[in-house]
DNA sequence: CTAACTATATACCAATCGGTATATTTATAA
DNA sequence: TTATAAATATACCGATTGGTATATAGTTAG
């Protein structure tokens, strides 16, 4: 019954997350940890075997707090139509909610890992599909329910929904207006109701 | 006439521009340029100040080396509607086209400068805006011209279809499939048949 | 209250970091 | 061919990197 240190890797976790999906891998520090959590080398390495796997918890840490909220969010919802556009709705606050994150840790290690950090690179490409996957099925759904139109390219629509997503995000973030990824939310709704809805 | 230094200088260039676009500026040491372009940090520090400016100018090295082929495509049309079909063809292959420069420079160096080097960041920002605009006047230009629906937001389509484009390469990226980038470029396409043109 | 154990802090390691001063080589002009 | 200047290589700098061995502090069971 370790509780002492399951607390402090937790706070460790929270408080490492954001630094990491900032800065990146290699940009991160064990310094900038030890000053950000006021904790010593000794209580980190104490409870993570090194940098690498700390990071890779930590991307895991991130994700899963985007992924719950999105849970949360599908379970209240029965109609896939609606389950759609409940996923643009949250999109829409994307930024503010993930400030705490520290952006998109999809985005942000997919592109810091690429070429640079192949495990992480791979588990950002399974989150990625997993992303896609859920999108679409969520549109064979509404296939099956007879609520979107069966003609439809499920796979070819949930990727490129997800696209539609990261792009807005990135754009949204690199120009520091929300309005590129409210706009896009805008017209994935539409897409639904013009393209996917029977 | 300093041809000499010129020419290492533009040697260097070359060789550490990928480099510094796949793996960041942090994580790209002086020993990886001195290892790749077979010089020694004299010849390296001799014609750039520090690794700040090696990078701002890789950055902008990268840059040009897109803007440029998407140039030499406008000028060869007129029709702002063949133009923007014309950028869509030219994004289809976008990744095997960038594969000398390590992938998209925006996209990769806009999420590695973030929250780590403001002044590139601020760089990649105006690429952005830049390549915003450029989209926008295409459109504004149909308008004129009378061939793209007088009542489209130019601007809001041209944030768009950036969005579309760059979220569409991470996908494929991270994926590893070009279809992704394909995909878009098709619904680009057709965006531009049901709702921009005339 | 003490002994045993767990968890964190301290002090240190070799390696690498970006950067520089100087020596050496290479190119150029007379 | 030689003197001069330009360009590159060498050798080094202090600082920081990720990581570890050990000492100290904190917690808990008897």
């Amino acid at each position: 019954m370790s509780t002492k240190a399951e607390l402090t890797a937790q706070y460790i976790l929270e408080t490492v997350a954001p630094i990491f999906n900032k800065k990146g891998y290699t940009a991160t520090s064990m310094s900038d940890l030890t000053t950000a959590t006021g904790l010593t080398k000794g209580a980190i390495y104490g409870n993570f075997t090194n940098k690498e796997e700390l990071s890779l918890k930590a991307f895991n840490y991130n994700v899963r707090f985007v992924i719950n909220k999105i849970k949360v969010i599908f379970d209240e919802i029965d109609c896939p139509i609606e389950k759609l556009k409940a996923l643009t709705d949250f999109y829409r606050t994307y930024n503010k909610q993930t400030l705490p994150l520290g952006g998109c840790p999809v985005l942000n290690v997919g592109i810091d890992s690429n070429n640079t950090h192949p495990e992480l690179f791979k588990r950002v490409k399974e989150i990625a599909k997993k992303l896609t996957d859920s999108i679409t099925s969520i549109i064979k759904e509404g296939q099956a329910k007879a609520v979107i139109k069966s003609d439809i390219d499920a796979e070819l629509y949930g990727g490129r929904i997800f696209s539609f997503i990261e792009g807005s995000i990135f754009t949204s973030v690199l120009l520091k207006n929300d309005k590129y990824l409210i706009d896009m939310m805008d017209h994935i709704d539409d897409m639904i109701h013009n393209e996917l809805k029977k």
